[in-house]
DNA sequence: GAGAAAACTGAACGATCATTCATTTTATTG
DNA sequence: CAATAAAATGAATGATCGTTCAGTTTTCTC
């Protein structure tokens, strides 16, 4: 065995013994809530010893931190990639729609979390608020500059604050669906949803 | 003085004593979050002696939530007298939006503590949700319902995901603005949130 | 398989705070 | 102006937990 490639079986092992320690905080975080949440609960939950999180996190918040980071990227790369599939501007905004509320309608635990944990405090929301979410708002502006371009969607509305009435959507959509959790997939909430986005609650 | 009236007056004082601490508490909440928040500090703010508090509230998580719970019940008997002076649905709808912002955006603090602090975790939001918020949707709701029957608003349309989709544009409204704290009045959003909402996005 | 390096362990530390309660201060009454 | 009741105080308590690190185990190298 070469030096490089022990090198990298190990960095495997670390990798995925990182992402099995951020599973076992998903679960607990969404269990427990963020500060009822202990280190040791979620090294137990992992199956390490307390002190091994410290090994793969600065810190308690910086495990939080990264969970977000690394599960909204993955979103965001996830969503470029289908959004290259589909042509029209408003059957991207339906595709994002339906992808945002899927991804999250898979996971309940992690849903809470992003829905809820995630919103602590001004500090945590802001930092969050600045990087990851400012992209994906991004994305989704574009594309209703898109159509505007195209004449698909009227001149006279802003973008941005468009952005932000859709994703408010999508949002509360989610969060009711974590704190009422019927039995209805979050998904299908898609489509009415941007039914009366894009032509109006008006007769 | 009659024991009645020197009831009355301890009891006014009780209740402004009550009312500080409320508002200490509110300042402080916004500035450090629910958790990093100590007793002490609003205790400090509110220039009483920590263990007052108790004497006012049960615990820590008491005093939160009894400041929620009044001050959303304020806001909904606020704009319950307002709907009264309106007719049409479509307008009542208005003021609401109206209102919901300009409530949020009279008090920066409170509006922090309303779109973020609140949200602490899911049993505290499921509380909050299943009280006072339910009764706030349903106000919403209502209009809905009576704008439909009066032929205003499409009947196809689910008064229901319609509550939750201007809740939750108007929710993030809210959250944005008490982010990025910019130069502009929260409540001038109303108006195009709603002209998106009612005649929709498309050409 | 010995020696070195990396990974892991979990008991112990120390800091933080919500809460209590014995004592003091203020208000009320006859 | 006692006597009594109500309100307020804030130091002490006790429980909680994030974090550390000296020692142990595992993995790798030659």
């Amino acid at each position: 065995m070469t030096a490089t490639r022990v090198e990298s079986t190990r960095e495997t092992k670390k990798v995925e013994k990182k992402q099995r320690i951020q599973e076992a905080a998903i679960k607990v975080l969404a269990r427990e809530g963020y500060y009822k949440a202990t280190v040791a609960q979620i090294a137990k939950e992992a199956g390490v010893a307390d002190g091994t999180l410290y090994l793969y996190f600065d810190n308690k918040d910086d495990l939080l931190l990264q969970i977000f980071d690394d599960i909204t990227e993955r979103f965001i790369q996830e969503g470029l990639v289908i959004l290259q599939s589909v042509e029209s501007p408003i059957d991207r905004l339906k595709a994002i729609a339906e992808l945002h509320l899927k991804n999250l309608g898979a996971n309940h635990d992690l849903a809470c979390i992003f829905q809820i944990e995630l919103r602590h405090n001004a500090r945590h929301m802001r930092l969050f608020s600045e990087t990851k979410l400012r992209k994906y708002f991004s994305v989704i502006e574009r594309v209703i500059r898109d159509a505007q371009r195209l004449g698909q969607i009227r001149q006279e509305i802003d973008p941005w604050t468009t952005t932000k009435i859709l994703f408010g959507a999508l949002d509360e959509m989610a969060t009711n669906w974590v704190l009422r959790k019927k039995d209805y997939e979050l998904v299908e909430m898609a489509a009415p949803t941007l039914d009366v986005l894009l032509h109006g609650m008006c007769a």
